[in-house]
DNA sequence: CAGAATCCCTCAAGATACTG
DNA sequence: CAGTATCTTGAGGGATTCTG
C-alpha cells in the first residue's frame, strides 16, 4: 500500500499540515483545548483576531470536525464552541509543539544571534531573550 | 515564574509556531530528517517549491540553528544540507503531527462531506478515504 | 452577543533572468 | 551547481459597517 507522501501538493496529509500552518487556527485549537469558551470570550483570550477571521477560522475547524458549535435561544443568543474528541487529540499533538517551542526556544534565540554577528550584521542588536 | 503565553503575539513561543506554520520549513524539515541533501536534490524532492522559497527558507532554518549548511570547493561548488541536534529533535516532534494526520485524515474527510451535505448528520463515521 | 458583508491594501510567493 | 536580483500579482487578512 502506498503512505501519503507529504511532498505532494495534493496529499491530503499536506493539507492537515497546511491547516496547522494556520497560525489562528492552532491559538483557537491551544485556547479550546482548555474548556469550552463563547465567541467573544475566545475573541479576548487570543489577543488581535479580528471577529472575521475568528469566525472564519472556528467555521473551516467545525467543518473538519475538530469543532462543536453550540447555540442557546437565549436572548441574545449563546454560542458556545469546544472541541470535539477529535480536536482534542490534535490539540494534544499540537501541545508537544509548544513544549519543543518552550524548552528550545533559549537555543535558537542563541544560534540566531550568532548567525546575525557572523553575517554583516552592523547594528548593536540590544535584545533581550526569554520569556514573554 | 513566567509561562511563555501564545496569545500574545510577540511571545518567542508564538514565533516558533509560526515557523511551523510555514509549510516549505516543515517539508524541508521533514525531507532532511531522512538523511543529507544537496540544494537541488532538495528542490526536486519538494514538489513545486520554487527556487527562491527553497534557498529563502533553508537560509532561515540555518539562522534558527536548525539546519547545517556545508560548502565543499568542488568545480562546481557543492552545498550539503543537513539537521542538526536541535533540528533533528524538531523534526521528530512535527513527524507526530505527520502521523496524527495519516492518521485521522479519513476521519475530517468524512466529517467535511457530512458538514457540506447540509450538516444533518452527527454519526461519527470511522471509514478511511485517505492515500495519495 | 454573535456574526455577515464590504472595501481595501499589503506583502508573500511565483515567474523570470542573470552569475560565480 | 547553487544560488541572487527584480518585477508582478492576487488573495489573505484588517478595518469598518450593519443585523437578527
Amino acid at each position: 500500500m502506498k503512505r501519503p507522501d507529504p511532498f505532494q501538493a495534493l496529499c491530503p496529509t499536506r493539507r492537515i499540515l497546511d491547516r496547522i500552518g494556520d497560525s489562528w487556527a492552532v491559538l483557537i485549537l491551544i485556547a479550546l483545548g482548555s474548556g469550552t469558551l463563547r465567541f467573544n470570550a475566545l475573541k479576548r483570550r487570543i489577543e488581535n483576531i479580528s471577529q472575521k477571521m475568528l469566525s472564519q477560522t472556528l467555521k473551516s475547524l467545525e467543518r473538519d470536525g475538530l469543532v462543536r458549535r453550540e447555540v442557546f435561544a437565549t436572548v441574545p443568543v449563546t454560542v458556545e464552541y469546544s472541541l470535539t474528541d477529535l480536536g482534542r487529540t490534535l490539540s494534544q499533538t499540537v501541545n508537544q509543539l509548544t513544549l519543543w517551542a518552550e524548552a528550545h526556544i533559549g537555543e535558537i534565540e542563541a544560534a540566531q544571534q550568532r548567525y546575525d554577528r557572523g553575517e554583516g550584521a552592523t547594528e548593536p542588536e540590544g535584545r533581550a531573550a526569554g520569556g514573554c
